[in-house]
DNA sequence: GACCTGCTGCGGACTG
């Protein structure tokens, strides 16, 4: 029994919170975290008791009179801290042992009292480590260099990011400073491939997964509603309503924007119908305080029904309770995305889950219908993870010049090549990078140290350093002195214009291009805020599941007639294509002179196929949207030679890369430090992070087109 | 026609 194993005051608080019994996730942390010296992956859906299932066993073992900061708790989101905070200091009384929050808005006087006397356990974010390393290496020193546990909690959320390449650098530098090695125990959701995950602790083969993948029943239905206009049709919104007013429900459509015109309209039906007023919206430009208004009302409300209109702010771990029924408008981006949405509803022991998909053009209810199949058939995207991330070694440069106040150049070499974060990145690429800092005045060599440079020296001390990703400047929207949330510049923001923010209508009164400051006033009628976003990327299974939708005749039940309908005549459309082969044979239609093409690849391909033909000099349009289709300005009997063509661009790639960097520098604005690179570096990144062109080389070598 | 995430140290004004 794995209870008998935890240290007596853990056995009591576990009787005193009167738990009929321990999750199977917990059984089996307890199990193996306090038998073996191992990392451990513990991977189950939200609210299934990780956080327990990791320091139950944790506490039991650590012994907390040691001097220094014993078990150090890493989170992407302050606000999870703020959560966690309360359940690991309830467990904690039960050990006299001291919890610390550490981030930006934590209290400074909690800081500077851990520092006085460094011990028990550390909730922080990667950049508040990132801050302390360079600017006060000897609290990181003084704080962490006796650990045992590290905890990162959300640590899918990391996975194949420029945030999660940095954190294992992190990671490794606090491996640096300690004498005995530490464990990681990582608390991730249900995700498609754990190699990636077991990178993290920079052991992977001492790092073992504990799942538990009990899944939960759901009811699903699919509604079909046309729209051709921007704003969406008012029948999908009366038909939302419905289904939507006697529950608690989260509702999510992809976007800022559409989320405030959803919230408010559905609002409005309410107040006409005399429904309940509870409709907010919850996105990264409405007010903190807002927001966690908006998350207390959820998570302690038992009687009233609610409708949050949201954006991927509630897709990760804040505790907001258990919702009745989960709402998404339009596909989704990923399978992962749309599991994390619906374990959101129906959390209770034994509650089914339910969800509903509304579609809005035929080709992104295509993707909604990929997207649950390949969820129900086991699929998740695996995630690659860069580990040749140049940007973020560069950005790690500075950081450890800073952390050490200055080195021998040997030294940094080491330290940056025995960092697992960049495990397959060459001592010669270091060596030119360094040239480069050097080179821009961002590195000094002085006396055989090196240390700082002048330009250095203002990018290293100023507040936007610690964040390894970039952020747009806001316009604060402010109604009689409380803010209600944020915008970007847009020709949008004028006096007089009305928008919608927070689930309600503003009117702008003033608009102060000084301070960044809008006034607002109540209004009666408004347009949804414009937002601009680079999206995330589509994975190539989701379209050729989408394809192969087309050419299967799987009945669905979940549909509505509408859906049936569309379904059919796509189905019908794309009849005259003779598709066998799901890999190789992609649609063409020939039409004067050019060709329609629809390629049913992920975005990372369709962007390096746009790239080929432009370099090509086919003229081609494309713009990645749902149907991934492409109008290429070549004639049949061309057709033949495209591949060929296209390969022998491919050839060439670095120079057309060069060429592009060097005219259109914007390119790279996907990475904050890559501007700093030298120009092969560059070409690497955009390789690596924004096209892939091994994965066109496969996909241009076995196509068929296919009229 | 796309999402999200975080943040030091100092000086000066003000409050209790």
């Amino acid at each position: 029994m794995s209870f008998e194993l935890l240290s007596e005051p853990i056995r009591k608080y576990v009787r005193d919170k009167r738990w009929e019994s321990l999750r199977p996730i917990q059984v089996a942390a307890i199990a193996k975290i306090l038998s073996t010296k191992e990392n451990y992956i513990l991977a189950s859906r939200t609210a299934s008791g990780k956080t327990e299932a990791a320091f139950l066993p944790i506490l039991s073992k650590v012994n907390f009179n040691e001097q220094g900061v014993q078990v150090l708790y890493i989170s992407p989101l302050i606000a999870l801290i703020n959560d966690q905070f309360h359940r690991v200091e309830d467990l904690c009384k039960y050990l006299d042992v001291e919890v610390t929050k550490w981030h930006g808005e934590a209290k400074k006087s909690l800081k500077e009292k851990l520092i006085k006397n460094p011990s028990g356990i550390v909730l922080i974010t990667p950049e508040s480590i990132e801050a302390m390393f360079v600017n006060a290496p000897y609290n990181a020193k003084g704080l962490f260099s006796n650990l045992k546990f590290v905890v990162i909690d959300e640590i899918h959320s990391f996975i194949g990011t420029d945030r999660g390449i940095q954190l294992k650098s992190l990671l490794s530098r606090l491996q640096d400073i300690n004498t005995n090695k530490f464990n990681v125990v990582g608390l991730s959701a249900t995700i498609g491939d754990y190699n990636e995950v077991k990178k993290m602790t920079g052991d992977e083969n001492n790092t073992k997964v504990l799942r538990d993948s009990a899944a939960k029943e759901m009811n699903t239905f699919f509604k079909y509603f046309e729209n051709k206009a921007t704003e969406l049709p008012s029948e999908l919104l009366k038909d939302l309503y419905n289904e939507t007013k006697d529950n608690k429900v989260l509702i999510f459509p992809n976007s800022r924007g559409r989320a405030e015109e959803i919230a408010v309209k559905l609002k409005r039906i309410s107040e006409k119908t005399k429904g309940h007023p509870y409709y907010f919206s919850h996105h990264s430009s409405v007010d903190k305080e807002l927001r966690e208004y908006v998350e207390h009302f959820a998570k302690n409300n038992q009687r009233n029904n609610f409708c949050i209109s949201c954006t991927s702010t509630l897709e990760l771990g804040i505790d907001i309770g258990t919702v009745d029924e989960v709402v998404q408008v339009d596909a989704t981006h990923s399978v992962a995305s749309l599991i994390q949405r619906v374990g959101r509803s129906g959390r209770r022991e034994g509650e089914k889950s339910s969800l509903i998909l509304y579609a809005t053009n035929k080709w992104s209810f295509l993707q909604s219908l990929a997207c649950w199949l390949l969820f129900q058939e086991g699929f998740i995207e695996p995630v690659a993870t860069s580990e040749k991330s140049y940007d973020i070694l560069l950005h790690q440069t500075l950081s450890i010049v800073k952390q050490l106040s200055g080195c021998k150049r040997n030294d940094l070499v080491s330290r940056l090549l025995s960092n697992f974060a960049f495990k397959n990145v060459l001592k010669e690429d270091i060596e030119k990078i360094i040239d480069q800092l050097i080179k821009i005045d961002f590195l000094e060599l002085i006396e055989g140290d090196l240390i700082i440079g002048i330009e250095g020296e203002k990018i290293v001390n100023s507040r936007d350093f610690y964040s390894v990703f970039k952020t747009e400047s806001n316009f604060k929207v402010v109604n009689s002195g409380k803010t209600i949330g944020e915008i970007p510049f847009s020709p949008q923001i004028r006096v007089g214009e009305n928008i919608l923010l927070a689930a309600r209508i503003w009117k702008m009164v003033d608009v102060d291009f000084k301070s960044n400051k809008i006034h607002v006033v109540s209004a009666k009628d408004g347009k949804k805020p414009l937002f601009f976003g680079s999206g995330g990327s589509i994975h190539p299974r989701v379209r050729e599941r989408m394809l192969q939708l087309l050419y299967e005749s799987k009945e669905l039940p979940e549909l509505d007639k509408a859906g049936e309908d569309i379904l059919e005549i796509l189905r019908k459309d794309f009849s005259r294509f003779s598709i066998k082969k799901l890999e190789n044979d992609r649609p063409i239609i020939l039409k004067e002179g050019k060709i329609i093409f629809y390629s049913f690849q992920g975005t990372k391909i369709n962007r390096s196929l746009q790239f080929l033909l432009t370099k090509s000099g086919i003229g081609s349009a494309y713009t990645e949207n749902y149907s991934s289709q492409f109008e290429i300005s070549i004639t049949e009997d061309q057709i033949k030679d495209l591949p060929m063509k296209l390969m022998a661009t491919l050839e060439e790639v670095d120079l057309n890369l060069e060429n592009t960097v060097t005219a259109t520098p914007t390119i790279l604005d996907f990475s904050k430090w890559g501007l700093y690179l030298p120009i092969s570096f560059q070409c690497q990144l955009l390789k690596e992070k924004y096209f892939d062109f091994n994965a066109t080389k496969q996909f241009i070598e076995r196509i068929n087109f296919t009229s």
